[in-house]
DNA sequence: TTGCTAAGACCGACCAGTCGGTTTGTTCAA
DNA sequence: TTGAACAAACCGACTGGTCGGTCTTAGCAA
C-alpha cells in the first residue's frame, strides 16, 4: 500500500479490513494507518465513514451490471446469454471478491438515501436475468411451467452464496464452480431441445461439460 | 411483550431490533425498553450483548439440524430424504423469519470463541445434506457426474438465500417456492430414473408438481 | 430474614468526525 | 529564472457524544 492514489489505498486497505472484522468492527483509525495516512487524508476524500461504505458497494454493483448488459449484448440466444452471464458473474468473484462480501454482509448498514440507489441497481441486474430466462421460455428453450421470477432468485442465490464458502485458495477452483452451476442451472431449467441446444452451442465456445470421472 | 418470562421477551425485542438495524444498529438500551425492563433485566439474563447473539444463533442452527435430522430418520430414500429436508428447511422461514435474517447478517460478528461453536453446527447441517447426495447418486438417483459438494452448496444457497427476498406478505406463499425449489433441484442433480421416481413418490405424499398454467 | 430478580444511575472506554495547521504543487507576473 | 500568491492535499491532537457494562439499591416471594 504505498505508491497508489490516497484514495485507493483508502478503498482497499478498508476493503480488506471490513472482509475480516465487518464495517463495525474496523474503526477509521484501523484503516488510515493500514493506508499509510491520517485522519486528515481519510476526511479529504470521504464525507464519512458512511461514504466509503457506500462507495465500495457503488463500485461494485455498477461493475456488475455492466458486465451483465455487455454479456446480453454480445450474444443472441437465451441459452448463450445466460451461460454467458453465468460465467461473467462468476469471474467477478475473483476479482471483486472482498467487494462482495462487504456488499452482502454490511449493506444493512446503509443510510437510507444510499441503500435506495443500491437498491435500485441491484433490482435492474435482476431484471436482466429475468428477461433472460423469460425470453428462453417464450423461445421454448426453458420450461415454461418454471415462474421466471422465482427461478432467477433461485439462481441469483446459487451464485451468490458462493460468496460465503468460495476460497481463492481452496480445492476447488472457480472455473470448475462455474461449470458445475451452469450444468446444474441449465438442466433445473432447460427443455430437452434447450439442454441439446446448449451443449451443442457450448462445445462451440470451448467451455467444458462436466463429466463422470469413472 | 409484556405476560412471557423475561428472558424471552428480551430475545424476541431484539430480534425484532436486529432484523431491522442490525447488530451494531441496536443498542442495549433500546432491546430494554422495549422488552419492558432494565439493564439490570438484561444483564442478570445475559452476560453480554455478544452472548445474546450467540444465543440467537444457536437457538436457530439447533433447531435446523434437528429438523433435519428427523427428516433423514423418517425416510428411507435419498429422493425422498432429500424433499423432506427441503420441505422442513423452507418451512423455518416462517417461523424463524428473523433469526435467519441475524444468523445470516451478523454472524461476523461473533466472537471468536463462540463462532467456532456455530461453524461447526453448521458444518454438521451441510454434511448431513452432502451425505443423502452422495447416497442418492450411490444407488442411481442422482447424476453421479454432479460433485456433490457443489451440489450441496447450490442447494444450501438458492435456499439460504431467499431470506433476502421473500416476504410473509408478499405475492408468494412460502408453499409455492418451496415447490418451485423442489422442482429445480430435482430437475438439476436428479437422473432420469430418479425424477420418474420423485413424480411418483411425491404424489404418493400428496405434493404438488409445478405445472404450465395453460 | 434470606435470596433471587430486577431497577436505573452512573462510569469509562472508545470512536467518528473536527479544526487549525503544515506541506506540496501550480500558476503567473516581473 | 525566480519567488510571491494561492490552492489542494494531507496531518494529528482533540472533542463531544455514545453505549456496553457495573454497582448499589429495592421489591418481593418463600
Amino acid at each position: 500500500m504505498e505508491k497508489k492514489a490516497l484514495k485507493q489505498r483508502i478503498l482497499e486497505s478498508s476493503l480488506e479490513l471490513f472482509q475480516k472484522n465487518g464495517y463495525h468492527g474496523v474503526t477509521v483509525e484501523q484503516i488510515v494507518e493500514k493506508a499509510n495516512t491520517s485522519k486528515g487524508g481519510f476526511y479529504h476524500y470521504f464525507k464519512s465513514k458512511d461514504e466509503l461504505l457506500y462507495e465500495i458497494h457503488d463500485v461494485f454493483i455498477s461493475y456488475v451490471i455492466k458486465k451483465a448488459q455487455e454479456t446480453y449484448d454480445e450474444y443472441e440466444t437465451p441459452i448463450l446469454r445466460l451461460c454467458g452471464m453465468l460465467h461473467s458473474f462468476i469471474k467477478v468473484f475473483d476479482v471483486y471478491n472482498p467487494y462482495i462480501t462487504v456488499f452482502y454482509q454490511e449493506s444493512a448498514y446503509l443510510q437510507a438515501a444510499y441503500k435506495e440507489v443500491i437498491n435500485e441497481k441491484r433490482d435492474q441486474y435482476r431484471k436482466l436475468i429475468e428477461r433472460v430466462i423469460k425470453e428462453g421460455q417464450e423461445r421454448g428453450d426453458f420450461r415454461r411451467e418454471v415462474p421466471a421470477n422465482i427461478a432467477t432468485m433461485s439462481i441469483i442465490g446459487m451464485i451468490n452464496w458462493s460468496y460465503k464458502w468460495y476460497k481463492r485458495d481452496g480445492p476447488l477452483s472457480i472455473e470448475q464452480i462455474g461449470d458445475v452451476f451452469r450444468d446444474l442451472i441449465l438442466h433445473s431449467i432447460a427443455t430437452e431441445e434447450g439442454l441439446t441446444e446448449a451443449s451443442e452451442q457450448n462445445q462451440l465456445l470451448g467451455k467444458k461439460e462436466i463429466v463422470s470421472e469413472k
